[in-house]
DNA sequence: TAATTATATAAGTATATGCTTATATGTCAA
DNA sequence: TTGACATATAAGCATATACTTATATAATTA
């Protein structure tokens, strides 16, 4: 097991201890998503969703694919506190409903 | 595996995520410590710590006992969140060295 | 009982955080 | 090329956070 240095584990921890931030990250571990789908499912502002993807994508816990007009975000498996943040998920109930629900509601983004 | 809402989880995660709090709560996890042994081992004011010790305490994740002058703290095994903070520790590196420490140094409180 | 030690609490303060609104950037499609 | 859509960024602001110093409380010991 990699063990990561308190004070690195704690900033992490920091940022997975925001509501909005720990569900994001949640979602992002069913599959990927887009921006506007989190301001769908979060019910929050576009630029708050914005401010806190960025929070998650500088510290390098996700990663960014543009698609076309879409950005996806997804959780960075090479980034060395994936197993941690994987340990904490498992802790988290399911987030597939939410996303079920996004689709029946057509506010799915698909773009392949 | 017991899950947790996500907000309650992010409530515990936002206390792990600081330094400070994560160092007491991994001492913690390798034997019960008194405030002054926190003072000692985190280099911070006495004033500090408590107030740290007391967010934790509130939060339920640690319990106090106290012993004549000496008031200790010690992980609560019975809390909901015992497992998260179990599962979260298992990534920090083993803290048995500065408690070894602080005994050469003569500073462990024994009260038995 | 008075002095000492351990801890808690209160009040003040500087900085961090998370929102808001407004605007900029980037892509697509007519 | 213009308009529409998706996203990012900037600036401002209210609240939260983590210290500090000063003081209170509680137990111990001389």
């Amino acid at each position: 097991m990699e063990k990561i240095p308190i004070e690195k584990l704690a900033t992490v921890l920091k940022l997975l201890g925001d509501k909005t931030r720990l569900t994001i990250v949640s979602l992002l571990n069913e599959r990927e998503c887009c921006v506007c789908e989190f301001v769908e499912l979060l019910d929050m502002s576009q630029p708050s969703i914005s401010q806190h993807v960025r929070k998650l994508k500088d510290a390098n816990i996700i990663k960014e694919s543009r698609k076309g007009q879409w950005i996806f975000y997804s959780l960075n498996k090479d980034n060395e506190f994936y197993p941690v943040i994987i340990s904490v998920l498992q802790h988290v109930p399911h987030q597939e409903e939410k996303l079920i629900q996004l689709e029946k509601l057509g506010k799915t983004i698909i773009c392949d």
